[in-house]
DNA sequence: TCTCACAGTGTACAGTCGTGCACTCAAAAT
DNA sequence: ATTTTGAGTGCACGACTGTACACTGTGAGA
């Protein structure tokens, strides 16, 4: 192995040693020396990765809105292609949170706990989820002719509702996850329907 | 002023000094040092109150859970009065967030963010809130022989919403409250004519 | 009036923190 | 083969942390 990839692997310790202790206290608790120690390097080395605590934080920022967007895409491509697209979305979402623990732990968190410049940066990111979201809608409401003035709402309430409900999946045993589910997507079918989508009979599982 | 008034005085200090502070990093950011600092005494006289930070972060969390109920008092009697149920209540949710930043802060962060303790006491709070919400709404649907199958699922969601989107109220300055809460509302109202809730038509402001 | 209780003080100590500096030593460049 | 580079080390420093201990001064009860 060269020098430039034991470097990003180093470097990936880091990063996972600092989402893996935010989880216990926040973010804003971490100290440089208990990501370094916990990834197996000195204090000082960390200054070889990042500048400070600071940098690495919007590091992190991004790693989340990587996360976000790899999400949304597989949700919209689960979405074209079969039925029950409420389903297919939340489903997607939970795979993902339940894939990356740490990540949702810190977007959750710091979104509107962390400091000032977490909340901007995370905000940024779920105004560009939600914009997503309602063009999708409105593209399949144009399709069938109906009305479109309450999508940016319903959009909007729809992020709220997963982001927020959806959070339990992080302190849910595996097998209750499909009773969150299913309870998240009952709910956004009451926001689909408020909007004026007609909703194909809801599938008993 | 008698001497147990002036230790209560002194217990207050630091419970607001506590809540002002974790405004910046979060609750678990906080050392004992500072926040008596902060509170003007001495970081050994922390102990004439408290056992520790997590016995004031227990204060902290009843504090909010008692604001929180007396919101739901506040908006329920709002509810019973006036038309415009919605308004009224998403109202005077905004006027406590406005009033006690701190508190709403703090109960936002820890809620997704903090420690396990938090979250679960919080969790806790909330799913009271939102059951009082789904009597509510349940007892309005029985009087006008509505279907309630869906209620419970409509005030989880509406929750969801007023929290997430209501979080913003904390960042905006006030002439720009109106048009948040306006927002809210456009939104809580497709979940309930999801809900099968006719909706007497929107006021314009 | 005297005495006790106790909120708050001041000092001390061991541990952790962030960071500066001089270092090693292996991979890469010459 | 020799030199250069830079990831990671080890030590030192002053600042800050939580907490133990002995203390002071004042309000309240005797």
């Amino acid at each position: 192995m060269g020098r430039p990839e034991q470097k990003e692997q180093t470097r990936r310790r880091l990063i996972d040693a600092a989402l893996a202790l935010s989880a216990a206290q926040g973010f804003g608790a971490l100290s440089l020396r208990e990501i370094a120690r916990e990834s197996g390097i000195t204090a000082t080395g960390f200054y070889r990765h990042f500048r400070d605590l600071d940098e690495l934080g919007l590091v992190l920022v991004d790693e989340v809105a990587l996360t976000l967007r790899q999400l949304i895409r597989e949700a919209r491509s689960r979405f074209r292609e079969q039925g029950g697209r409420t389903r297919a979305s939340v489903e997607a979402f939970m795979d993902y949170a339940h894939q990356k623990p740490h990540l949702f732990r810190l977007l959750l968190g710091e979104r509107l706990g962390g400091s000032t410049a977490f909340r901007t940066a995370l905000r940024k990111e779920i105004d560009r989820f939600v914009a997503e979201l309602s063009d999708d809608l409105e593209a399949q409401a144009r399709a069938a002719k109906q009305p479109t003035a309450d999508i940016p709402f319903a959009a909007e309430a729809i992020v709220a509702i997963v982001f927020s409900v959806g959070a339990e999946v992080l302190e849910l045993p595996r097998h209750r996850h499909q009773g969150l589910a299913d309870r998240i997507i009952k709910e956004v079918h009451l926001v689909l329907k408020g909007a004026g989508f007609p909703l194909a009979r809801a599938r008993k599982r």
